[in-house]
DNA sequence: ATTTAATTGTTATAAAATAAACAAATATCG
DNA sequence: CGATATTTGTTTATTTTATAACAATTAAAT
């Protein structure tokens, strides 16, 4: 298979998501028009979708639904699963944390990291957090290969560094600093200000054409 | 001005928040393979997008950073400030109130919002909460235009709905849920489950091709 | 004063993402 | 059974976004 389009990848995740939660209504098929409407796309960009990853439906029936979860999931999770450690337990660290925790996932977040000694030896919602010096050693034992960063911005870049050397091999940035990374490293970097002002903005101009 | 690019609105948004701290360097001007280099984007990226604001260099010398930040401000910014308010005050929201709290902007929290009681009269880093029941006055008294969904997903739909009905413009959405919108109301929509997946799936797709 | 090197604004091209179009397939209805 | 309605997979077109190309300008160097 070859790789995916980003966008595709976000919208099978969605997808996924959406259809897990279609499951109780108790139907076992579904239109694409029908998924498209729960994601509010096109049923066009679902039948595109699902034509690249080799996904075809019964006839004239729709998708097999709970076929489909699986088919999305053997394209987007990994078999072993996936370890995935949060950087900064601030407001937003924890808020995190907490947020993941009780999701289904072939992703576990399995530490969390602090330079704050009252944090350190805490366990928030069942995620243990150590102090950024056993970072290298945690990492290594716990075959952790993903990061959520979300230390102050002060320490983003040589934490990214850090957790770079240490064998991290993708960082999900939520600090404001953008980063740079080598190549086999993949970065997703998201802005709250950035998208708030983008909304501002958006908001402002529609209304002055009224 | 015509309406400019989202993703031009987003980089506008992220020159400005680098140069603001590029000040500090003591520079007065800065070229335009600089900025793109803050940002880790191309030369040719930076200047298209100012030429899209219509922003000018001082030739050879390049970008007059203060006159910059002004010109950005001008572009994205509304005279008058917009308001903000938070809506639904779990674990995220708190961590979203605080994070906006003491930024610099045209963008103010004037309040948030939560069913549970024993939240509503509480003063969190200097956000109000109110019960939703004063939505609907509250919304329209402090003109607020913005909100910043973060409620549970059941609650999601609803909430939006009725924020619509009060006035409100824009809605950055961090609930999992896809909302729909009338075409005067500018929805901005954040997934954290889907960008970790993402990550996730460019992670096992590079570390299989190796 | 001339040349060189650097930088810009803008036009042109390419790539990525979305939407439209349409033939093929098949359930459903008369 | 035949005609009609739907729905799909895929191809083609459109739109959006990013990159490249390049003439124009000018500071700095010789």
């Amino acid at each position: 298979m070859d790789l995916l389009p980003g966008k595709t990848v976000e919208r099978l995740s969605e997808y996924r998501r959406n259809l897990l939660g279609y499951l109780q209504s108790g139907s076992e098929y579904i239109f694409s028009h029908e998924l498209a409407a729960l994601l509010h796309i096109t049923a066009v960009q679902v039948r595109r979708d699902l034509m690249l990853i080799g996904y075809t439906s019964v006839m004239k029936k729709g998708y097999d639904i709970k076929e489909l979860i699986k088919t999305i999931g053997n394209i987007i999770d990994s078999d072993q699963g996936q370890n995935v450690a949060v950087i900064g337990l601030g407001n937003f660290g924890r808020a995190i944390s907490h947020y993941f925790k009780g999701k289904r996932s072939q992703l576990n977040i399995v530490a969390a990291f602090d330079k704050d000694p009252d944090k350190v030896g805490t366990d928030d919602w069942g995620v243990r957090c150590y102090s950024v010096e056993e970072m290298e050693r945690i990492i290594k034992d716990k075959k952790i290969s993903i990061a959520i960063l979300t230390v102050p911005p002060e320490y983003a870049r040589s934490t990214a560094e850090d957790v770079i050397s240490f064998g991290i091999k993708g960082i999900l940035n939520f600090t404001t600093v953008p980063l740079n990374m080598p190549s086999n490293v993949y970065l997703e970097e998201y802005d709250m200000i950035t998208s708030l002002e983008k909304v501002a903005y958006f908001v402002k101009e529609s209304s002055r054409s009224n």
